[in-house]
DNA sequence: AAAAGGATCAACCGCTCAGCG
DNA sequence: GCGCTGAGCGGTTGATCCTTT
């Protein structure tokens, strides 16, 4: 057996609120309040209307202090670091926003926001396998497609994945691309490869292969303590001391001496290299080159269910959304700096 | 100028959860 | 503890507007 519906579907009358029927519920629920009773609301007024119909008109359009369009830098900030930190929880970054409603930031960010961030630069192949399918692909290519954490995360958990990647690539000193330590060993074709790229010339949109772009391992270290992306991971950034390894599998299978937090762990099998790089070593590494997923708290965290344990554990948004603003309001000035919104 | 395709946004749908008897 | 009910939420849809060809 079904649900019972919430009212009758044949006598509600669906589409576009008219002006009458605003100024109706306006005037009830202004002079009478909701009543605590949303489904009784439109027999009351004699609106022919679903109460949940009745509700969203109200919290979306006609209660007082709405704001609708005009998004500010600041606000984007907000909405940005709160996506990437807790997913799709609309409710959750419509209340840091006064004035705003969860469909207007949900609209927002789907039609305009995300593609600022994430259609500004060139779609790379890595975006097409992240996004394309869920992930499927990138999780296969990297045989990590057993693993049922992985398997978990949602595509709101993936995006977010993907813009904190990004996020990464831009900004952390510590990234494969900084770190001559953490270059792979190539096989003879890829040698060959870069050889040729270094003959040739690459296109000139991107940085040259294998050429650290802060080769000095004090100013990546400087950097380092200085990037404390998020609450949850520990802030104490130490720079891989495994000078000599030669293979960034070799440092992610062992972890030696680290202190790794999720953000470094996690991306570093990907972070500053070309595409074309992703792509080779993706492919020449398969099952033994990944995010290092492994551990069950750092799948969590992307996912859907340290979403759920993590709001139902804490039950107090209000007192940790100071922080999470905080880290990730630094978060998204350090990916401002390099990558412009405007 | 018109058609096609894309972008936007209001509204709906169906699910989960909390409160209550 | 269990089932029912309504509130609230996030995902999706579809109408309309805008841009491009």
């Amino acid at each position: 057996m079904g649900r019972a519906p919430c009212c009758d579907k044949a006598n509600v009358k669906k589409g576009p609120w008219s002006p009458e029927e605003d100024a109706k519920l306006k005037a009830y629920i202004e002079e009478n309040g909701t009543g605590n009773n949303w489904i009784a609301l439109p027999q009351k007024i004699g609106l022919k209307r679903c109460g949940k119909s009745c509700r969203l008109r109200w919290l979306n359009y006609l209660r007082p202090n709405i704001k609708h369009g005009g998004f500010t830098e600041e606000e984007d900030n907000i909405i940005c670091s709160l996506y990437i930190s807790i997913g799709s929880r609309w409710s959750i970054i419509a209340a840091q926003l006064p004035g705003r409603t969860d469909n207007d930031i949900k609209n927002y960010w789907n039609t305009r926001l995300k593609k600022k961030l994430l259609g500004k630069r060139k779609q790379s192949q890595m975006n097409r396998l992240l996004l394309a399918n869920g992930g499927q692909d990138l999780k296969e290519l990297n045989g990590l497609e057993e693993n049922p954490l992985l398997q978990n995360l949602s595509n709101s958990a993936l995006e977010r994945l993907q813009l904190h990647m990004q996020l990464q690539t831009l900004t952390n000193p510590l990234s494969f691309y900084n770190n001559p330590s953490l270059w792979p060993k190539l096989t003879p074709l890829q040698q060959k490869m870069i050889q040729t790229l270094q003959v040739n010339g690459i296109n000139e949109d991107q940085p040259p292969l294998y050429a650290p772009i802060n080769p000095s391992e004090n100013h990546a270290q400087e950097l380092g303590q200085k990037v404390g992306m998020n609450e949850f991971a520990s802030t104490n950034f130490k720079v891989n001391d495994q000078v000599g390894k030669s293979s960034p599998i070799d440092v992610l299978d062992t972890n030696v001496g680290q202190e790794n937090t999720r953000d470094q762990i996690q991306i570093q099998g990907v972070q500053g290299f070309t595409q074309l790089e992703i792509d080779d070593l993706i492919l020449s590494n398969k099952g033994s080159i990944g995010m290092n997923m492994n551990s069950e708290f750092d799948l969590a965290w992307w996912s859907n269910e340290f979403d759920t344990n993590r709001a139902s554990a804490s039950n107090s948004w209000g007192s940790s959304s100071n922080i999470l603003q905080n880290t990730h309001d630094e978060m998204y000035q350090d990916y401002a700096l390099g990558y412009s919104l405007q």
